[in-house]
DNA sequence: CGTGATCTTGAGGGAATTCAATGTCGGTGG
DNA sequence: CCACCGACATTGAATTCCCTCAAGATCACG
C-alpha cells in the first residue's frame, strides 16, 4: 500500500466495488478528473503515465493517419478500464466522447503495488487480456460487410449496456463510422435498413431499441 | 492435437539465442514437433496448454465463420512465439502454412517459472505486448483500401524477413487475402497492379522483390 | 426562432466481389 | 523424358456494394 506522503494533494481514495469488473484493487487510489466532450486525455506519442476508468461518460482512443483518416481503436464505457499500451508510449490518442469523469491512477503506483501483491498482478494481466480479447473481435468486425459490421457492434453496445435491448449511443455517426472503417453515410444508411427490415428501432437518432436479436445476430455473420 | 503424454520421454533442452526476440530463457525447455504442411497444431476452443516457437516453417492462426469465412489473426515465421492467448481456450486454431518444426513449451512450466523469475515474467510482458501491437497495426491495415492492405502486408513481410528487399511468401494467396480481408483474385489483381507500377517484381507467384520502397510505403497509407 | 452541427437521403461512380475461363507450376506415372 | 494432372494463380466480364458528392431534414442550443 502507498503512504499519504508520497501521493499528491488532491489524490482520493475512492473505493469501488471491483467484482464486475474483475479488477479489484487497481482502481482504488488514484484522481478523479472531469473531461469535457472532446476534450484531449492523453495524445498519440506521449509516455504511458497513467490507467484510467471511467467513472462516467464514455471515452474513444483514435489515430489518425497521414491523410487524414481516422481509425477508432476502441469505445470505454463507465466501469471500463484504458490506457494500459503495449510500449512506453501511446500509440493511440484518448478522448472524452461526451462530458466525461475519469479517475486517473498513475502507472507507476500500479507497477510497484502489482510487484508486491500478486492479485494486483493478476488484475493487470486480465486488463490486459482483455483488451486482446477486444482486439480480436474488433478485428472480426472489420472483415465484414456494412451490415454486418453495423450489426455486430449494435450487438456488442447491447451487451455493454445496462439494460440490453434498449440504449443510448453516446458517440455520433462519425465515430461509429471511423470504429467500424465505414463512411458515415453508410453507416446512417445501414441503421435506416435494419429499422426497415424490423430488426431494430431508431426512435431518436442517439437511441437504438433492438426488435429482433436473432435477425441482428444472423445478420452480423 | 497433443497429448500430455508425448511429451516426458522426449524432451530436448534446447537453448537458442533469445536476444534478437527478446524472450530468453523461456524457450529453452520444451519439445520440438514436426508439423506437415497444413497440419493443426492445436484447435478452436482447446485449451491453452502450450507456448509454441517456430523453429523453421510458417504458422497461421485463424478463425472460420458459421457461413465458412476464415479470417487468419497472424502468420508466425521462424523465431517467433504464438499460441499465448486471451482466456484457457484458444478462439483460434493454428496451422502449419509449409513444413514447419516448432518448439512446444508447457504453459504451466513457464508460468511456474515466471512466479519466480522475474525476468521470465517481463519477457511473458513482453510477448503479450507484442501480440497487442500486432493487432493495431493488422486492424489499421484492414479499414484500408486493397492497394493499402496488399502494399502494407507486404512491407510488413519484408520487415519480417532476414533479407528485407527481396523474399519468399510463404503463403498462398487464398492465406494473404483470408488475412487482409480480401478475396483471392483481388490479392492477385493487386500484385499484378504493383508491378505493373514498377513498385515490385514477382519473378514467380511466392517470390517478391520490393523494387520501390517509398512508392509502397505511400500507397500503404 | 435562427444557426450550426448532426443526421438522413439521393444519384452517380468507382472499387472490390462474383462467376467463369485460362494460364502456370510441380509432382507423378506412363 | 515428357505428358498429364491437380493445385495454385492470373485474367476477364458483369455485378454488387460502398463511397463520393450533393441536397435536405432534424436536432440542440443560444
Amino acid at each position: 500500500m502507498l503512504t499519504q506522503a508520497s501521493l499528491p494533494s488532491n489524490v482520493i481514495k475512492a473505493r469501488h466495488a471491483g467484482a464486475d469488473t474483475g479488477v479489484g484493487a487497481i482502481e482504488m487510489i488514484g484522481t478523479m478528473m472531469s473531461f469535457a466532450r472532446n476534450a484531449e486525455i492523453y495524445g498519440e506519442g506521449e509516455e504511458v503515465e497513467f490507467l484510467y476508468k471511467v467513472i462516467s461518460g464514455t471515452v474513444r482512443t483514435y489515430k489518425v493517419l497521414a491523410d487524414g483518416r481516422r481509425q477508432i481503436g476502441a469505445f470505454y464505457l463507465a466501469g471500463d478500464l484504458f490506457g494500459l499500451e503495449a510500449g512506453d508510449d501511446h500509440s493511440f490518442s484518448a478522448e472524452a466522447v461526451s462530458d466525461s469523469k475519469v479517475l486517473v491512477i498513475k502507472r507507476s503506483a500500479i507497477f510497484a503495488l502489482a510487484a508486491r501483491n500478486s492479485d494486483v498482478a493478476r488484475q493487470l494481466w486480465n486488463l490486459t487480456t482483455r483488451e486482446l480479447r477486444r482486439m480480436q473481435s474488433h478485428i472480426m468486425l472489420l472483415i465484414k460487410s456494412a451490415h454486418e459490421r453495423v450489426a455486430g457492434f449494435l450487438l456488442e453496445m447491447a451487451d455493454r449496456s445496462a439494460a440490453s435491448s434498449e440504449f443510448d449511443l453516446p458517440m455520433s455517426r462519425q465515430d461509429i463510422a471511423d470504429y467500424l472503417g465505414l463512411t458515415i453515410e453508410t453507416v446512417s444508411r445501414t441503421l435506416t435498413s435494419l429499422e426497415n427490415a424490423a430488426a431494430i428501432s431508431i426512435p431518436s437518432a442517439r437511441r437504438i431499441v433492438l426488435r429482433d436479436r436473432a435477425a441482428l445476430s444472423a445478420l452480423s455473420g
